[in-house]
DNA sequence: TTCATAATTGATAGCAGTTATTACTTAAAA
DNA sequence: TTTTAAGTAATAACTGCTATCAATTATGAA
């Protein structure tokens, strides 16, 4: 039995095929993707699903903590099954979500945190860090497109 | 004449009241306010105004870089007109918004950018950085909430 | 295995935030 | 002034998401 059904039943929360194949998409791949891309992607194996049940096996997922949410300022929500901390760039140009994996956001929890929890007196909870910019895909169409001119 | 003005007219962007007092508002308060609690906060002072005029305002001063949008994962955006680079902490029990200022975002940026952007090769335009959690307001009465059970 | 039951699913209506459209109005250049 | 490009108000339309509910299914007790 994988982990994530134990994590399920301990929890009392059924396992389903649906829930299964959406966890194992965002495992498997580094993508970030949003509902309507996990939705397309299980199209040919589920032809029957919901997008509803894409949204509310999202919410089930994030709750139990086996994945996080990203907020990219898109309409929608980007999903992550790594749930470690880690900091993402986006392309504002393509839409793509990228990890950054060396950028020290476990250090700045541990030694810093206490300093703003200090400053401001809240209960930290959780940090969220984005980089925006453009993407070396997009940075090289662009100059390809300016030297033709 | 104020600086916004000159700006605007720089740009051929037209200075209308509906305008400056949008920007009056983000720019006296620390309050972070989205477009609906802008528009109740005119509402007096104009009551036709539609509240399609503060979302194209918001947009403008957007793009003029008068001011900077904040995306806490509520519904709706945030507004700030105070556009160096700082942090932000969202109450996720009231929805407070409030400055982390001894945040060293801008050190950030200056010693730790070039990192990133070697190990992407993206082009970075900006950074956000977000603390979630519950402020001090909440954190008292849910503690009088218990004690009192 | 079978069955009872509560949880889940799929279909769809509804909602909130946002954007597009359009006829009327106005700021500002000539 | 007059002209006109830009802006405003009103509102329809769109999008991501949630609520509802009848039909289906996972789970565990018998
Ligand atoms: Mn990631
Ligand atoms: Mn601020
Ligand atoms: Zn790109
Ligand atoms: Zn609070």
């Amino acid at each position: 039995m994988h982990a994530i059904e134990e994590i399920l039943r301990k929890k009392k929360i059924k396992v389903t095929p649906q829930r299964m194949a959406v966890y194992s998409i965002l495992k498997q791949s580094k993508f970030h993707p949003n509902v309507e891309m996990i939705y397309q992607k299980l199209k040919p194996d589920f032809p029957a699903m919901s997008l509803a049940t894409v949204y509310k096996t999202m919410d089930v997922l994030k709750k139990v903590g086996l994945i996080q949410e990203l907020n990219v300022g898109e309409g929608g929500l980007r999903y992550d099954a790594q749930i470690r901390p880690h900091s993402h760039i986006y392309c504002k140009n393509c839409g793509k979500v990228v990890d950054v994996d060396h950028f020290p956001l476990e250090e700045l929890q541990d030694s810093l945190l206490e300093k703003v929890k200090e400053e401001t007196g809240f209960n930290i909870l959780f940090v969220q860090l984005y980089f925006f910019g453009t993407c070396p895909e997009c940075n090289d169409k662009k100059e390809l497109l300016e030297a033709s001119s």
